[in-house]
DNA sequence: GGCCCTTTGAAGCTG
DNA sequence: CAGCTTCAAAGGGCC
């Protein structure tokens, strides 16, 4: 059963238009209901669209090291392994970067100054799109429940 | 077309 | 404060 039908059963939805008739405290949190689901819809559609092109001011999180270190040697291994899939790429690249982690960190380090300086202000928290979701299914089934 | 896989590490949130 | 989650890059694979 959906979570959708079990609040449906919960409230006793009115299939028949002849018994269309609903409480206040039904209406009430039908209202909230469809208005936890927009809220819903558009955080989630953040994700979506923030990966959008030309949308909007959003400012990716600086390369860490390793990321660094997998644009540098990411051809390397293609040329060298013939391989083409990047999850396996990767595998092999987190293996090698045991001697060069050091260099690739300092690296980083100056990219996230350089970040700070084009971006001040700028923090993760921007990017955690789903926290936002997160915070609004508690209250989705507190509605569904209520 | 869009998500998943796969990795490390930074940063944020939660209990 | 420990532990969990997300997202940075990338491109093949899959639905």
């Amino acid at each position: 059963m959906s979570w959708m039908s079990y609040w449906l059963s919960c409230h006793q939805w009115p299939w028949n238009p002849s018994q269309f008739q609903i409480t206040l405290d039904q209406s009430v949190s039908l209202l909230s209901l469809s208005t936890t689901l927009c809220s819903l819809f558009v955080f989630c559609s953040f994700r979506k669209r923030k990966r959008e092109e030309g949308k909007g001011p959003y400012v990716k999180k600086p390369p860490n090291a390793f990321m660094l270190f997998l644009k540098s040697e990411r051809k390397t291994v293609q040329e060298e392994l013939g391989i083409r899939n990047s999850a396996a790429i990767n595998k092999v690249l987190s293996e090698r970067v045991q001697n060069k982690r050091e260099l690739f960190q300092a690296e980083a380090q100056i990219e996230a100054d350089i970040h700070a300086l084009n971006n001040p202000g700028w923090s993760n928290k921007a990017n955690y799109v789903s926290l936002l979701c997160r915070n609004v299914y508690p209250s989705t089934l507190e509605v569904m429940t209520s």
